[in-house]
RNA sequence: GCCGGGAUGGCGGAAUUGGUAGACGCAGCGGACUCAAAAUCCGCCGGUGGUGACACUGUGAGGGUUCGAGUCCCUCUCCCGGCACCA
């Protein structure tokens, strides 16, 4: 056995020991329970980040912890291959994403096989490899076909002068981020799924799903954003707008319908259009509502503004006239792109209505404070509910009242009803790009769109193209788009659109368990293993990717492709990985970010960062804060560097040790020493015992034990509790610590005695298994030099033992008047009321209560007294 | 702007879910070993006062509930994630 701890040679040998053993093939076996461990895929964007080894590695570990606990266990990993970062790649680099993709498939495999995770690699996908995609368009037809897949019109960010279109990343404060030129909002025509068919199912079974964390079910509900209200009808008035119909709004505030004093419409609605058609100044204020990117966040930190469009529609209970606005608040993806305003009684149309001079009318009478200052002017709105005046017969009625009492008046008139109004909106799935899955549709002239046939399928996204930046290559290859109409045989044209690369990873984990099936998409296997027992990646995608993966498995169900409907059983929503980061301002007063290892760091006397200097001129530089590990901040740390300075292992523990998965973990290099230092004590512990000679396997532990090795004893057995508790509840930062006080307590038993030896042996072989899903190169060398055996895979999990932790004597907090001050030696299993007189006569009560009489004793068993004076 | 989350020593974090705040680790300081350094080992380590026993104080800010609050409730500040074409 080597005497000093040499992982580069030990994680190599275990690792060549697992791939020549197959251990970590999984099979179908129905006699145990099985384990669907999954980690998010990986987009293979280059290299390894540490946000990959931290979620691999959480993966891992549990993985490894219930095959020791007897679960038959499923870890597999795949490629989210398809993506903007390879067309990106290619043009900035002139290389075919295809080879640029693949290439970095390899080069990051090679990554993952370093760090030993227990993966079965014979079920690793590709999502760009035809055999995966084939059968996302197979689906693509299927859904099509049973209507849960359409074609509208729908926006997107338009670059005029590298004519191409961009995605929302690419549009930095309003201007494209390669030509700079200011975008503008085109409407295209785009398929679509139909996620909002299941907006009810996919809201009520989050309450199924017991193994997700709260905080991403609440964003999941509020994202689908269920409410109820009204649909009011404001007929239009047919001398300004010169025809018939009704402007449709919705309205969860119905009960303040009478304080309604405009209506306002968003820059796309066809009234906007139509009062723009003879009014210049109006049609170029929609124009500059139409430049500018098309998020939300965008939308909704915009100024306010907007213009009366001149247009009247009719008030549909007072049959008052209202001014029709344009406003560029109203989202026209949202509702019917328009809305009642009502600015007594909401914050938006309030500042709406001061702001352009529009009147307020309040409706709702306020149970707190004034809203009008004393000059009467409106100060604020109203936003609660409450009780109605100024509103005619419906006045003094409560909210619920009003709005079902307007609501009835309107259903009488033909006006409007009461409706469920999801915010969750259907998912654009067109993408004007090539590198992603081809759309399996073609345009016939005369048959319009048409599937395209499983015979022909799958449609092949060709490899060798040139990507330049302006528009898709597909658009201009003929030999991808020119076809023949599957239906009529005509010359026709192929959907040159690929889908959003959500659709992928909408299904992968699904493939898994039967990716090399030619012949379907999925077998029995699928439902041997699905669903995935434990699914674990960052939180960023708690609302898109998890929510379209959960809205798939129902379209698969109702496919009739696979009897589930809800894909991940227990979710872990693992936190970021950020370090600190270091600048100097340029010239032009952008931060010119410097890699930590080109700083110099000064602390004081007590070791706080004071200044920082860099080392190649000396002068100094600015403490930026800790961010998130990336490329523009420079920050980030080199997961294969970190391997070939201390080992995997090392790497491993220190990122399950510094922090709760799902909390932000900040990387600090001489955190990873201090890792590297316990597993080198772990490693002499173990050499120690070898080289004492200590026989072989567990001696086991002799009656009669000192004290002081009972104490010992009952140390490791109640930090070996603790990290099964903590095991179970995923807070592994603990379960390391747990390993590391063991060490302690291992360090100090005296040594020579055979008691002494035997309490070692056990709480070594304790350690081990404890580690061993952490670290499994080093708890596998020395779970074999130690002689407990082969295979420490195959090794049951410890437990506890009840006659370890027992103990005769307790120490209790005394407390008066609940302040700490002094504790108290009390049998094990004393009765309330003897503890109670024990703490009474106590020294420090004499002490404390001053002589006064206790006015009441809490006694909190196996924890505290406290005397109440 | 909207939705979700977070804030505890110099730092990462712990606190058995309302019961000893600061476990474990890092950094720092002091010591041992060494010709020396590294490595290793031992000790100290929230703040204030005190030689000391000890006392007071302390979990982002302000209020509240309770015998008892880092933990529960209300208000606020700052930071982070998401906002439908980054993945």
């Amino acid at each position: 056995m080597q005497d000093k701890y040499q992982p580069a040679a030990i994680e190599l040998a275990a690792q060549e020991h697992w791939a020549s053993t197959s251990a970590f093939l999984a099979t179908e076996d129905s006699s145990r329970p099985k384990y669907y461990c999954l980690s998010m895929f990986p987009y293979p964007s280059g290299k390894l980040h540490m946000g990959h080894v931290r979620n691999y590695t959480i993966g891992d570990v549990l993985a490894r912890y219930h095959r020791m606990r007897g679960y038959n266990v499923l870890q597999p990993m795949g490629w989210d291959a398809f993506g903007m970062p390879a067309e990106n790649a290619a043009i900035e680099n002139n290389v075919p994403p295809a080879k640029w993709t693949y290439a970095n498939i390899d080069y990051m495999k090679d990554q993952l096989k370093r760090l030993g995770f227990a993966i079965d690699w014979s079920r690793e996908i590709a999502t760009c490899a035809p055999e995966y995609y084939r059968w996302e368009q197979w689906l693509f037809t299927r859904l099509f076909e049973k209507g849960l897949i359409y074609k509208k019109l729908g926006t997107v960010n338009w670059d005029p002068v590298d004519e191409t279109v961009l995605a929302n990343e690419q549009v930095i404060d309003g201007r494209g981020w390669r030509s700079g030129a200011l975008i503008e909002k085109r409407e295209i025509p785009m398929y679509y799924m139909r996620i909002t068919a299941y907006a009810d199912e996919l809201l009520a079974a989050l309450d199924t799903l017991p193994g997700w964390p709260e905080q991403v079910k609440l964003m999941q509900k509020n994202w689908i954003g269920r409410s109820e209200g009204v649909e009011a009808h404001f007929p239009y008035d047919a001398a300004s707008i010169g025809e018939e119909g009704a402007l449709k709004v919705f309205t969860t505030r119905a009960d303040t319908l009478m304080g309604a004093t405009y209506v306002a419409v968003a820059a796309e609605h066809t009234l906007a259009t139509k009062a723009a058609a003879n009014n210049p100044e109006l049609a170029a204020f929609i124009e500059e509502c139409r430049q500018g990117g098309m998020t939300e966040a965008t939308l909704a930190t915009m100024e306010k503004k907007g213009m009366d469009t001149g247009l009247k529609v009719i008030h549909p209970l007072t049959g008052e006239s209202l001014p029709v606005w344009v406003a560029n608040y109203v989202l026209m993806g949202y509702g019917e792109g328009a809305v009642m305003a009502v600015p007594a009684h909401d914050e938006r149309d309030f500042a709406f209505a001061c702001q352009y001079g529009l009147p307020i009318r309040m409706v709702v009478r306020s149970t707190c404070g004034a809203y009008t200052d004393v000059a009467g002017q409106w100060i604020d709105a109203y936003a609660e509910h409450g009780q109605l005046v100024n509103s005619g017969k419906y006045d003094r009625l409560d909210f619920q009242g009003a709005v079902d009492a307007i609501a009835a008046d309107l259903a009488a008139k033909g006006l409007g009803q009461k409706r469920v109004q999801y915010r969750l909106r259907d998912w654009g799935i067109s993408r004007q790009r090539y590198w992603g899955c081809p759309i399996p549709m073609v345009r016939c002239d005369d048959c319009g769109d048409v599937p395209v046939p499983d015979d022909q399928l799958p449609v092949v996204l060709p490899e060798d193209v040139e990507i330049t930046g302006r528009g898709s290559p597909l658009v201009k290859l003929p030999s991808f788009y020119a076809c023949a109409c599957p239906k009529c045989g005509k010359p026709a044209r192929r959907e040159t659109d690929t889908m959003d690369t959500f659709v992928e990873s909408s299904w992968y984990f699904l493939r898994y368990a039967s990716n090399d099936n030619p012949d379907a998409m999925f077998d029995a296997r699928v439902d041997y293993w699905a669903p995935v027992d434990q699914y674990i990646g960052g939180i960023e995608h708690a609302i898109l990717h998890l929510l379209y993966s959960r809205f798939f498995t129902r379209a698969l169900r109702d496919c009739g492709l696979v009897n589930l409907s809800e894909p991940f059983a227990h979710l872990l929503t693992q936190g970021m990985v950020v370090a600190a980061s270091y600048y100097r301002e340029g010239e032009n007063g952008k931060k010119q970010w410097i890699t930590p290892s080109d700083v110099c760091v000064t602390t004081d006397e007590r070791g706080r960062p004071v200044s920082a200097t860099l080392k190649a001129d000396g002068l100094p530089v600015t403490i930026g804060g800790i961010e998130k590990m990336s490329k523009s901040t420079k920050n980030g740390v080199d997961p294969l560097m970190m391997i070939e300075q201390y080992g995997a292992d090392t790497v491993r523990l220190f990122t399950m040790f510094a922090a709760p998965p799902d909390q932000q973990l900040e990387w600090l290099d001489s955190g990873v020493e201090g890792a590297s230092r316990f597993l080198r004590r772990v490693w002499a512990f173990g050499h120690n015992l070898v080289t004492q000679g200590t026989p072989g396997r567990n001696p086991g532990i002799p009656s009669g034990l000192s004290s002081a090795l009972a104490d010992a004893r009952r140390e490791i057995h109640t930090h070996l509790k603790q990290a099964n508790h903590d095991f179970a509840r995923h807070q592994f930062n603990t379960v390391v610590s747990a390993a590391m006080k063991i060490q302690n307590v291992l360090e100090k038993l005296p040594r020579g005695d055979a008691s002494a030896s035997a309490v070692a042996f056990e709480g070594f072989s304790i350690l081990l298994r404890l580690l061993s899903p952490v670290t499994p190169h080093i708890a596998h060398a020395l779970w074999r030099e130690c002689g407990f055996g082969d295979e420490i895979l195959a090794a049951a999990w410890p437990e506890p033992q009840s006659d370890a932790l027992a103990q005769d004597e307790i120490e209790l907090m005394l407390q008066i008047n609940g302040k700490l001050r002094g504790s108290l030696r009390v049998a094990a299993d004393a009765p309330g009321s003897a503890i109670e007189t024990a703490a009474l006569a106590s020294e420090a009560a004499q002490k404390f209560m001053d002589g006064k009489p206790a006015k009441k004793v809490v006694v909190v068993p196996g924890r505290l007294v406290n005397i109440v004076v």
